[in-house]
DNA sequence: GTGACTTATGCTCAATATGAGCATAAAGGG
DNA sequence: CCCTTTATGCTCATATTGAGCATAAGTCAC
């Protein structure tokens, strides 16, 4: 008798609220939207398309498929039934505060450097991983894994944090047993909110792929209004990076790619000068959509 | 009644020959490996690497999945059975001729710009595509289209070519009538061979993953010897890549990344002064596998 | 052996890109 | 009017990159 498949679409559903990334969740925060592939679908990016529009109402801009799950440990109901998780990165422009939102760093606080919460959140997890490697018995491994920690972690004056690596920190954390995981809670976890099943993980491989792409493909604008100000579209970009950006070399890089133009308005109520608004130009020459958004980084 | 659903792995096979990337076939070079998910399977990745390691007799080096297709469209038998493709990327080091292998450019000619009939299909399709976006009618789609064109496949003085983007041209060739897929002959194709199914834009899809990959992780060792000479390392890249890298530059870059170390051993038979072997160093510090091995691009 | 040819390897130089900061402009609020 | 805030233009040192020159050290033909 062969096994029974059944097929699970997961979306990472993000939009940018008040230059806080946000990802949609059910379930109290703890599980993320997920559906079975129906029959109807033509293809799996449909199926997604479909019901995460049906579900919040919102026209998705951009939907990207992000990794497919099968190991036998996961959701397993018997041995005669075996699931298969395919997960989507679908982002969306905005969202009037519908139920069902959270912020990314109430799973991942330590991913925003921006944040208090998140700077202790860090020291926190370094003296954990400094216990954690020193009670290891083997010398060799104690320092193949302490080096793990601080390039992953960017611990000491040397390392650089790289913001990319969401996915081999929280897995780091994972090994070392300081965030619980598919319901066996770890005795004393690190600050983060955990997740049903492997949905942690998923997030983490979409913030990861936002991340990384942003960098070189300009879909930060999917996430951002029709028109906005240099200084909005640079929170927006610390916020999804967790990292902080040079102003005035932001703007600089911006402008120089020719990936906005001006619309002519301002934006008053800025608190200070008033700002250029802008709008992204991508339309125009739509063909050109391989060109890169790169974005200078810098340490706080 | 259910629509019953079969879990197909296909595997992107590659290996490196005579300075030449390869990529495993099987049906007279008309197909990709595949298999069927058995049981068996502790993961997608474990059942991918059994059945490739027990076909080829090969250990497989690095594994990565590539993508998951389910299109209605695809290899349907009956409207009750649907099939969904997960395909990976494989990289083994070397082979010592089995059959089933074939270049990567027997299906892509116009990916290598280091050889001959590289170039003359390129111009071939330059000539091709300009007939293309003549016939149209709408001449806002028209320029659309065309600048599509001229920045896929550089042409023109001002476009570079942008070896990251297999996918792109194939499926704009697909669109312009110029490649046959799934049985349905293109009456007068561009060269290059074709395969069954979908089968030959999963290629795509692999060679442009690993494209963009050895630029930024160092996964090409995966498919050198242990030990090598520079100019080995710098024409396997450029054979994956399909561009031509500047030696100096090249070596510099190498070098200073601190990825590689002398085995103290020469290579002698060169043709010319005797070079020194390299070996990958990676293992020493696994940990900082995140690091990158960024090739310096030249145009010839 | 000599000269032509091949590949290896070290080094320079200009053009760009990047990181950091100074300075000024233009708003609001006491 | 002074202080704070944000916007925006500009400079400068440094790092990275693209391109090429020059020399070293082998092979091969004669």
């Amino acid at each position: 008798m062969t096994t029974q498949i059944l097929i699970e679409l997961i979306a990472v559903l993000t939009a940018v609220r008040d230059d806080t990334p946000q990802v949609m969740t059910i379930d109290h925060g703890r599980s993320l939207p997920s559906g079975p592939l129906e029959n109807a679908h033509r293809s799996l990016q449909a199926g997604v398309r479909a019901w995460v529009e049906r579900q919040t109402g919102h026209p998705i801009g951009h939907v990207e498929q992000l990794y497919t799950f099968a190991d036998h440990g996961r959701m397993l109901t018997t041995e005669q039934v075996r699931t298969i998780a395919i997960s989507y990165l679908a982002l969306t422009r905005s969202h009037a505060g519908e139920t069902g939102w959270r912020d990314w760093y109430d799973y991942f606080p330590w991913e925003n450097a921006k944040s208090d919460t998140g700077r202790t959140c860090r020291a926190h997890i370094e003296r954990r991983l400094c216990q954690w490697v020193a009670g290891m018995d083997n010398p060799a491994t104690r320092i193949a894994q302490w080096q793990r920690c601080v390039s992953l972690f960017a611990i000491g004056d040397m390392a650089v944090w790289d913001d990319e690596l969401v996915l081999q920190r929280y897995e780091l954390l994972y090994e070392a047993g300081l965030v619980p995981e598919s319901g066996c809670a770890a005795a004393d976890a690190v600050p983060g909110q955990p997740m049903h099943h492997d949905h942690r993980r998923i997030l983490a491989t979409g913030m990861a792929r936002l991340r990384a792409k942003i960098r070189y493909r300009p879909v930060v604008f999917e996430l951002m209004p029709e028109e906005f100000t240099l200084l909005h579209l640079q929170r927006v970009m610390e916020s999804l990076s967790g990292i902080h950006i040079h102003k005035q070399n932001f703007r600089r890089l911006i402008t120089q790619q020719q990936l906005v133009e001006e619309t002519g308005a301002m934006e008053e109520n800025t608190g200070g000068r008033p700002a250029r608004l802008f709008r992204f130009c991508g339309e125009v020459r739509q063909a050109r959509q391989f060109t890169g958004t790169k974005i200078p980084l810098a340490v706080p």
